[in-house]
DNA sequence: GGTAACTGGGTTTTT
DNA sequence: CCCAGTTACC
């Protein structure tokens, strides 16, 4: 049924020998743009060849994104030879199961949800719910300031995740790496037990609970044997991002090593932040006493010019080094741009956009990659006043907007009554419903108990007189929502409950109320509405746009992406601005020595994605918002990454400020103010 | 007492 | 743009 040669013939020997390696564990050092994704597909394909079930291969990858890319592949050549078919499969023994850590564990919860003594019907919550609940807990944990300032929700939060994820105490988390807070350490292991008890008691379940879930279930006697036995072989994209639970749930499930096989590269890590710890990839030769390494050096991707920088940018790592050696020719060494400041950078940014898109490269072969979101602003004024059409990757998201996160609470609440989160935020978007008196209603619920809807003929009592009709719409309205049975339905339902308050609530109701209808599609295509909510919390749509059906085949568009979310792409041309200390590396990391090293890291991943063109630029006098007049700027130094030996790899341009085309006029105001005064009369 | 409206200061990266 | 803190209104 399937030719796993055709697939073999297009890889080297090193890739060869890791897609074809027999049973024992595998670790794969595939440095940036050494053909990491096809060497995966091709091992899948290789142990299909070799008798394996489809669906007894898990794919464990960092995003979505590389799951879905990689399982096309996979299919594509099994289903229609090399190079064919963009469908994806539709029997279920042609599909590999595979997606994130997060995804596969939320499947495997879902389906067991009863062994697991979960409610069928519980909710995920993303970051900002968790704050949400911890904001509301707080008060009851002497977190609330008073006399000292208490850390807020928000730094709540991220001190219990980082706990989670490094399996670390709170002493630990907080001496390490929230040093001001150490004097509430005492409160926030309350304030967590409290978090903990309150997620069980209203079927709320967050990110770090699917990793734990998971990990816990693998690890009992019984269910971890089924819980194994379900796969034959486990492959893991990017090993050097997986966190202390991440890496435990591959020892479990792979407890000998065998079937199993990890790729990743040290030097691209950048996730520590959430976590990660590229010591788990250095770990895995002592944890597997009979681990293989192969190492993939030869680039496929970029000019030796590239490379050059690259090598040179490369943090040194014990026992994983690696130097990439190029195959695609010499190249144009990359230009290191001085900009006089952002204003430049950001023309001389489309200026170059337009020099290569008039020299035959689409906007889509380029791509602006920055380190924060933020770091766009004036050049995406500038694109937008040169007519240069652009897509937005990473940094907010379409489901952090307000009227977004309405829609996603009213559908939790249908989903699961017992989500007061969702509870309060429906009920705090009415006109007169405050903290206060949203508590009082969830109160009257009394969601902890069965049934909790019935109760609401007896909860409309809290409800003050004034917004009483109100709110009673939006509830009956969700109530009858939650009686629907088909998704598309209850999605529509859903939304038409809310109309009313989101039109009293935003005064530009009318595109956010369309971008809801859009969601309700979305989500009406899905078996139901808990997998549509899911989906879009550990999945969303990357951009405004991405809601607005697929882009059509002729448009083209210049992507501008924060590095992190470009992680694992390439493309011809790439821009790199803000190359100064203080963005990158970011002023948050300059403090520590491991957030130094991450940032160098970060950068080496922003290089490596140029295949053919690579600038760089450096705004050497920033703009500041302050409230003194004295300092609108100050002047910044060149990345700390590009040293004399970095800088040795690149030609230097240096870009001055536009020349003003009126002369400077001294006193201009006061000459106006003079005329007004004329106006005033003599008093 | 509880809410809305205003103001001033701050902003990393994401499953 | 979003949050916290303050003030002014019901």
């Amino acid at each position: 049924m399937f030719e796993a040669a055709d697939v073999l013939d297009e890889l080297n020997d090193e890739q060869r020998r890791a897609a074809t390696h027999s049973d024992g564990p595998l670790l794969v050092l595939a440095g940036a743009g050494t053909g990491k994704t096809g060497t995966l597909v091709a091992r899948a394909a290789w142990l299909r060849a070799q008798g394996t079930e489809a669906s007894r291969i898990l794919l464990l990858t960092f995003t979505r994104r590389a799951a879905d890319d990689m399982l096309a592949r996979v299919v594509s050549r099994a289903a229609a030879g090399p190079g064919g078919g963009l469908g994806t499969p539709r029997t279920a023994d042609e599909r590999i199961c595979g997606g994130t850590f997060h995804a596969i564990a939320h499947r495997i919860i879902r389906a067991h949800a009863e062994s697991f003594s979960l409610p069928p019907e519980f909710s995920v919550i993303d970051p900002a719910d968790v704050a949400d609940v911890l904001d509301v807990l707080r008060a009851d944990h002497g977190l609330v300031g008073t006399e000292r300032r208490a850390p807020r929700a928000a730094v709540c939060a991220d001190i219990y995740t980082r706990c989670v994820n490094t399996q670390t105490t709170i002493e630990d988390v907080v001496a390490a790496s929230f040093p001001w807070c150490r004097d509430f350490t005492g409160q926030l292991a309350g304030l967590f037990r409290a978090y903990v008890a309150h997620k069980r008691g209203h079927a709320l379940v967050d990110f770090d609970d699917l990793l734990l879930l998971w990990r816990a279930a693998l690890a009992d006697p019984a269910a971890g044997a089924a819980l194994r036995g379900l796969f034959d072989a486990v492959l893991v994209d990017e090993y050097q991002d997986v966190n202390a639970v991440q890496a435990e749930i591959v020892r479990l499930l792979r407890p000998d090593g065998r079937g199993l096989t990890c790729v990743g590269d040290d030097a691209q890590a950048i996730y520590a932040f959430r976590g990660a710890d590229p010591g788990h990839l250095r770990a895995l030769a002592g944890a597997y006493p009979g681990l293989n390494v192969i190492r993939l050096v030869r680039n496929y991707r970029s000019r030796d010019s590239v490379l050059r920088l690259a090598n040179a940018v490369r943090p040194q790592s014990e026992g994983l080094e690696l130097e990439l050696t190029g195959l695609r020719g010499a190249g144009a060494f990359p230009q290191l741009v001085r900009c006089h400041d952002e204003a430049t950078q950001a023309r001389e940014i489309a200026a170059r956009v337009l020099d290569a898109h008039e020299s035959g490269r689409q906007l889509r072969d380029q791509a602006v990659l920055v380190r924060a979101a933020h770091h766009s602003d004036v050049l995406e004024v500038e694109l937008s006043a040169r007519g240069i059409p652009f897509v937005k990757f990473g940094g907010l998201r379409f489901t952090e907007a307000a009227h977004v996160k309405d829609f996603l609470a009213a559908a939790r609440v249908v989903a699961n009554p017992a989500d007061d989160i969702g509870w309060f935020r429906v009920l705090r978007l009415h006109e007169g419903i405050g903290p206060t008196h949203a508590r009082r209603i969830v109160d009257a619920l009394r969601l902890a108990d069965p049934s909790p809807l019935e109760r609401w003929p007896a909860a409309v009592e809290a409800v003050p007189a004034r917004a009483r009709d109100a709110v009673s719409a939006t509830v009956t309205g969700l109530i009858g929502a939650a009686a629907l049975d088909r998704t598309a339905d209850k999605a529509v339902a859903i939304l038409a409950a809310l109309v009313g308050p989101l039109r009293a609530r935003y005064p530009d109701a009318g595109p956010r109320i369309a971008d809801l209808e859009r969601l309700a599609d979305a989500a009406a295509s899905r078996p139901s509405l808990h997998e549509a909510l899911v989906e879009l919390a550990l999945d969303p749509p990357v951009s405004g746009s991405d809601l607005a059906g697929p882009p059509r085949l002729d448009d083209d568009y210049l992507v501008i992406s924060t590095i992190h979310s470009a992680k694992g792409l390439e493309w011809p041309v790439v821009h790199l601005p803000h190359l100064v200390d203080g963005a990158v590396p970011s002023d948050m990391a300059l403090s520590s020595r491991d957030g130094l090293a991450e940032e160098r890291r970060l950068f080496y991943v922003a290089v490596t994605r140029a295949r053919d063109e690579l600038y760089l630029y450096a705004p050497l006098r920033l703009h500041h918002r302050r409230n003194g007049r004295d300092d609108r700027h100050s002047y910044a130094q060149v990345s700390r990454f590009l040293d004399a030996r970095a800088q040795a790899k690149c030609e230097i341009v240096e870009a001055a400020p536009r020349q003003p085309a009126v002369p400077r006029v001294a006193q201009l105001a006061a000459t106006v103010d003079a005329a007004l005064e004329s106006l005033w009369g003599a008093g």
